[in-house]
DNA sequence: GCATGATAAATGAC
DNA sequence: GTCATTTATCATGC
């Protein structure tokens, strides 16, 4: 089986060819626009801290880096994301190694 | 300064590396094989992965740069790429 | 000098 | 909340 596009396909907008409907994202996002040194700093200290935000400490930060409170309940999720994609990494790497030296 | 040493080891792109051809001709194929739909499922990715020698993030980035650059070529030459997987399976039918 | 792989913001499904 | 994505950007290969 396959996976389904994630964006939502509103009918008879897309491409010309019918065989590549997948083409026709009509989603209208914003830019991505990579944060500063000091906002990434200063989220990455709050999530050493603890890796889930309050809503008293994510509207702070959302006022002293001058980021909406969505920008920074996101950079959490994506920030866990990382983490474990980090995390999946070395346990992978560690498995091979040991599976390596068991021969 | 401090912070293009510490990169220099965490971060992957610093050691990115490409594809073998054969890798790259496995997910061309797969691609250009399932254009109308070319959203692998998990199982596909494990056996591409497999097959090329990668992970399956990697697969997974492999497809997620491939269908947005595909996009961005729609009109341009990008096109003659499908003759790439109809050619293909024609020369295999043969 | 762009092609390519990996990552950082941002969205949507569930 | 997670998580597979989209998209722009980054860093590298050649």
């Amino acid at each position: 089986a396959e996976s389904m596009p994630p964006a939502p396909y509103p009918p008879g907008t897309l491409g010309s060819n019918p065989l590549e409907s997948w083409t026709g994202n009509v989603t209208v996002r914003k830019k991505r626009k990579p944060y500063s040194k000091f906002q990434t700093l200063e989220l990455e200290k709050e999530f050493l801290y603890n890796a889930y935000v309050s809503k008293q400490k994510r509207w702070e930060l959302a006022r002293n880096l001058n980021l909406t409170e969505r920008q920074v309940k996101i950079w959490f999720q994506n920030r866990r994301m990382k983490n474990k994609k980090n995390s999946q990494r070395q346990a992978a790497q560690e498995a091979a190694a040991n599976a390596g030296a068991t021969t | 300064a401090v912070m293009i040493l510490r990169s220099r080891f965490l971060d992957a792109r610093r050691r990115r590396r490409n594809f073998t051809k054969e890798a790259c001709a496995i997910l061309q194929d797969y691609f250009y094989s399932h254009l109308s739909n070319p959203y692998p499922s998990e199982e596909a990715k494990e056996e591409l992965a497999r097959k090329c020698g990668l992970t399956v993030l990697q697969v997974s980035n492999w497809f997620g740069n491939k269908r947005i650059r595909y996009k961005k070529n729609i009109g341009k030459a990008q096109e003659e790429a499908n003759l790439y997987a109809a050619k293909k399976a024609a020369g295999e039918g043969a």
